[in-house]
DNA sequence: AATAGCATGTAATCGGTTACATGATTAT
DNA sequence: ATAATCATGTAACCGATTACATGCTATT
């Protein structure tokens, strides 16, 4: 549904190969629409087939060999047409609370190991996009693009900011149960 | 992957029908894991041959006829394994900020109406929440089953809280597009 | 008895995930 | 030269979504 516009978008910043586009992906694209080169590959053959893209025609297409596309006017209003729908939330799916619940009926056991795992990764997670902020939008600048996408950081910042917060909170239900000397 | 683990702490709460279940997902359940009638049909199928759960027996298998099911031990020791099992968290997949990101590209042409009723449905389920927090968390009551369900629907109302300020505070990037007499 | 809608399913499709394959490039 | 890794794919599977089918119940 949404992966064609991801990549769209992607390569209407930066013409790029499948490659690269994975490594972005990896990166900014990823932290709000995430997807594999499996994914990307295929994606990139239907969109040349639609002739939403191209290939740039300097390369030569043959296997191995890198091959970088950009986005034709055909893609560039289907990526504007999308934008502008109207669109529906996607249902909601998280399995940390769903396990949370679980947790409700049938203990707590061995829960809150995972919980101060999922902590860390969140606060790893937050530190990064606070660097991305820091780097890439320091304070007095404000073409619209800029704005625009420091919005888009904003919201990963706030979300992670909320996790780690509910997280510490939600600790405070989980006794101290020390993972033990185990089979080591 | 959590579907049927969703199935099983519903049916642990309290045993049901899939109806009875469907109409749970639509409310409380489905608020954190959503599931359509048809997914929990097969699912129910499932974890009936599996030997997780398994009819009541005071009712008759025949098709159209509500058939209850209730969880087995072997049902329980299987959520309880799941969750406490450690869980990588699932990749992220937003398209309000994959289309904001694209608007950076392609304009915000028509996309602020959308944002505008983004924003009246978190606004909807932030109240539904707080309703639901009113009637049945009290201040002053704590058994432990009541503090864990409480985090959940605390994490619920925190993330509509989150979306209600991050779409008011987006809104102010796109100008008052009204909407224009169209074709009516 | 006819109709509406309740309750339980089946089938087809589609996107995402995992596992595998293969040609090109780089390092030793 | 060989091995490791880079780069681009293919195939099989699996869960979720959408559309459709069928039997039962209540209303008129």
């Amino acid at each position: 549904m949404s992966l064609p516009h991801a990549i769209l978008t992607a390569l209407l910043e930066k013409p790029s190969s499948g490659l690269e586009l994975t490594r972005r992906f990896d990166k900014s694209i990823g932290y709000f629409w995430s997807a594999t080169h499996q994914q990307i590959y295929r994606e990139l053959g239907r969109l040349e087939t639609d002739g939403l893209i191209r290939a740039l025609p300097s390369e030569q297409p043959a296997r191995g060999q890198r091959k970088s596309y950009e986005v034709l006017p055909a893609g560039r209003a289907e990526l504007a047409r999308w934008t502008a729908a109207s669109q529906d939330p996607r249902p909601m799916r998280d399995t940390l609370l769903l396990r949370m619940r679980a947790a409700a009926v049938v203990g707590t056991a061995g829960l809150g190991q995972d919980l101060r795992r999922h902590l860390e990764l969140h606060r790893r997670q937050l530190a990064e996009y606070e660097e991305i902020e820091k780097r890439d939008f320091p304070p007095g600048r404000d073409s619209s693009q800029d704005r625009l996408r420091h919005l888009v950081l904003r919201a990963g910042i706030d979300l992670e900011t909320f996790w780690t917060r509910w997280l510490t909170h939600a600790l405070e239900e989980f006794p101290e149960d020390v993972p033990g000397p185990g089979t080591a």
